[in-house]
DNA sequence: CTATTTACGACTAAATTAGTCGGGTATATG
DNA sequence: CATATACCCGACTAATTTAGTCGTAAATAG
């Protein structure tokens, strides 16, 4: 349990890479993927995720590659793994995700509870807190 | 990110449910499987891992059935994920499993760091919390 | 124009999880 | 002892999720 995927792990340290390159650098997809050993497509894909979310930006053509534009402080690891990953909790009581419990369930009201501290602390775990 | 399966969810309505039956009193499978909903046979898996584990204990035969021989209060989330789905962690730097990061990689204290803060949660958390 | 680099959807492969099945052991009861 | 009930357990299949690949497009520096 509490596992990640890997595309939010190379994203992990994709990000903490551009966080310590110097400022106004750009790095690629391609120099990432090899000096950490990453599939590069996939890398691609979760650089991809955090540029449309606005945490980093691309820049196209030679000499282009991604740099960090969000303040590392104002990143938290919510925020991060729901832009790669989607609603975070360790489980989704809701009535969209089709729970056919729902009714019979006896463990929602603690799971909810688990959930929130939980989330707690993703939010309170800032990139800069991983990056330092 | 942080789904628990299904089995331990399981295993955790069983458990509360356990906790809620009269003192002396047995559940068995089948009962618990038909009133919440849950395949029997593997909520029954579930139940037989946590009674190898000690946390519950069964009686075989008619009239049989299981029952909580633990307090709640000393059973925390830790260890009743860790005997359902394995050890704990959002990664697993281990050289044993195998993660051919290990040198490259830049993210492993800190990630280090967040497992030691969610299992603070989960250590503290018990089945008594759950089933109050 | 060409090489480089991001963007993105569709696809396949691998791994994990969910669920099923068959055969076994213990035991209460008549 | 026969039978019905209930746990035990490993092996299997099916479904779902995650990992990784591929092809094509679009922007841009030189």
């Amino acid at each position: 349990m509490l596992k990640i995927t890997r595309k939010a792990e190379y994203a992990l340290i994709a990000l903490r890479h551009l966080n310590n390159i110097k400022d106004g650098e750009l790095a690629t997809v391609k120099e990432i993927s090899t000096q950490y050993g990453i599939p590069q497509e996939l890398l691609a894909k979760a650089l991809q995720q955090l540029a449309r979310a606005k945490l980093i930006e691309a820049t196209k053509g030679p000499y282009g590659g991604y740099k960090l534009v969000t303040d590392p402080n104002e990143i938290n690891m919510t925020k991060f793994f729901e832009i790669l990953e989607g609603p975070m909790g360790i489980m989704d009581c809701s009535f969209d995700s089709g729970c056919n419990q729902l009714n019979a369930c006896n463990i929602r009201t603690p799971i909810n509870r688990i959930n929130d501290s939980i989330r707690t602390i993703f939010d309170k775990l800032t990139l800069a807190d991983i990056t330092y």
